[in-house]
DNA sequence: TCGCGCCGTGACCATTCGGTGACATTCGGC
DNA sequence: GCCGAATGTCACCGAATGGTCACGGCGCGA
């Protein structure tokens, strides 16, 4: 993919809708491709890559959790966001456990629904920084390395770190605001997503585990600053 | 809108608190305007466009999401930032369902409001292609250097020195009137915001604090100059 | 099914900040 | 020059915040 923002695919059967919807992702900027049903979708989907599939889970045919199903058993990993009619929450169970990462229940509200999206893709955009700026895909800091692709880093000592996801998405925020200060609520929702409450303590229980892999002294930390009252900064340079 | 920067809608009932923010809103540069209730505030969006919306949850009369969704039921898809008194996470995902861009729970700090206005400001502009560049980031002066995004700064003499929050805002407060007259009445004010009240010898003591970091010889200020009986006036030239 | 690893939380303790009061000092008016 | 009031300065205390650890739950893979 060579455009600079991800790209969508709607499967929908309503063309009206589909119109509708497209139009909107459009006007954020995304590149955008539609479906009629989930066959046309499979097959799109075995020759383009995309960076979010919208999915009616009623469509003629094979329905949306079936082409869920399909694409996940293919090792198809793109995330799904379920669009259907019934606001019935055992659907949405069957949507999760299809394979989905979110549910919308008809009619929507396109904020709502454009929130949604943009809570997907910046979740799941970092995973695919491949094709975002290869400069960050790799960080160095203090002699520390970090692979963002692959959670691996070399510590500045050179033992090897398997980093957790929720670690590397942490450090992936930070650094992406080196020198800057980011609040713990910010985090939160960068990494966690605007619907999932952790405690602050969390976000502080991360740093210290960031500390203890790339600090040469963890407690005193010259990447990784306590930002007393406010949050934390990340400096890739060190701290005097 | 003649201005140069996007003007800012208030709706808050407590006039104390929307006066705190409007007041730190407009040091911010942003044009500001204010509504007392949700009436008010669709009448005034009827005729005027603006930038950014803070709508308080609790209103008389319609609530703020009851706002937001008319807003948006009328197309109008302004960004909002929600005040509440509850710190509710189930209050977050209906404020952000409502059609809000982001929520922030009473009390909040001054601090952290300013910077999700920013944040969400920032994303309002990259729409519009607007170059709006933030309040001034670095400041400097006397041969000090004030980095207000990190809160860091390097005094005169080479020594790296880290603000508190209080030091940094009240600092900020002082340098974007440099050469005019503040009353540690309006440091207060904007500094410590709407719910809290400190003796105004506290504000001394800060004046205190940023003498002995910037000023060569903190008896005799050149920088951070008293005005007997008022308040204090900041010069980044430098007094004679 | 069992273990293992990740992650979220609560508890406990150390640290920091901010606000105040006391005292010294300076200022301005007389 | 004197005096009252405002400010400079300092040290202290309480509260809020962060550091750190250990535990429990959950999901995943063996």
């Amino acid at each position: 993919m060579n455009s600079a923002r991800p790209a969508v695919l709607v499967v929908e059967d309503d063309p009206h809708l589909a119109a509708g919807v497209a139009e909107n992702l459009r006007a954020e900027g995304y590149p955008v491709a539609t479906c009629g049903d989930g066959e046309q979708a499979l097959a799109w989907l075995g020759g383009h890559a995309c960076a979010l599939i919208v999915l009616d889970v009623m469509l003629p045919g094979m329905d949306g959790f079936a082409v869920c199903h399909a694409l996940r058993s293919q090792g198809n990993n793109t995330p799904v966001l379920f669009l259907t009619a019934r606001g019935d929450p055992a659907d949405r169970v069957r949507g999760l456990e299809a394979g989905g990462d979110d549910y919308l229940a008809k009619p929507f509200h396109l904020q709502e629904f454009l929130l949604r999206v943009r809570a997907i893709l910046r979740r799941w955009d970092w995973y695919r920084n491949a094709s975002a700026t290869a400069a960050t895909a790799v960080l160095r800091f203090g002699g520390n390395e970090v692979d963002f692709r692959a959670f691996r880093a070399r510590a500045w000592n050179g033992e090897a770190q398997e980093l957790t996801e929720k670690e590397a998405m942490i450090l992936k925020v930070l650094a992406e605001h080196a020198g800057e200060i980011v609040s713990r609520e910010d985090l939160l929702e960068r990494v966690w997503g605007y619907d999932v409450f952790p405690s602050t303590r969390t976000v502080d229980n991360f740093i210290l585990r960031l500390r203890k892999r790339f600090e040469q002294d963890p407690a005193n930390p010259r990447h990784f600053l306590t930002v007393w009252g406010v949050g934390y900064r990340f400096l890739s340079e060190g701290a005097p």
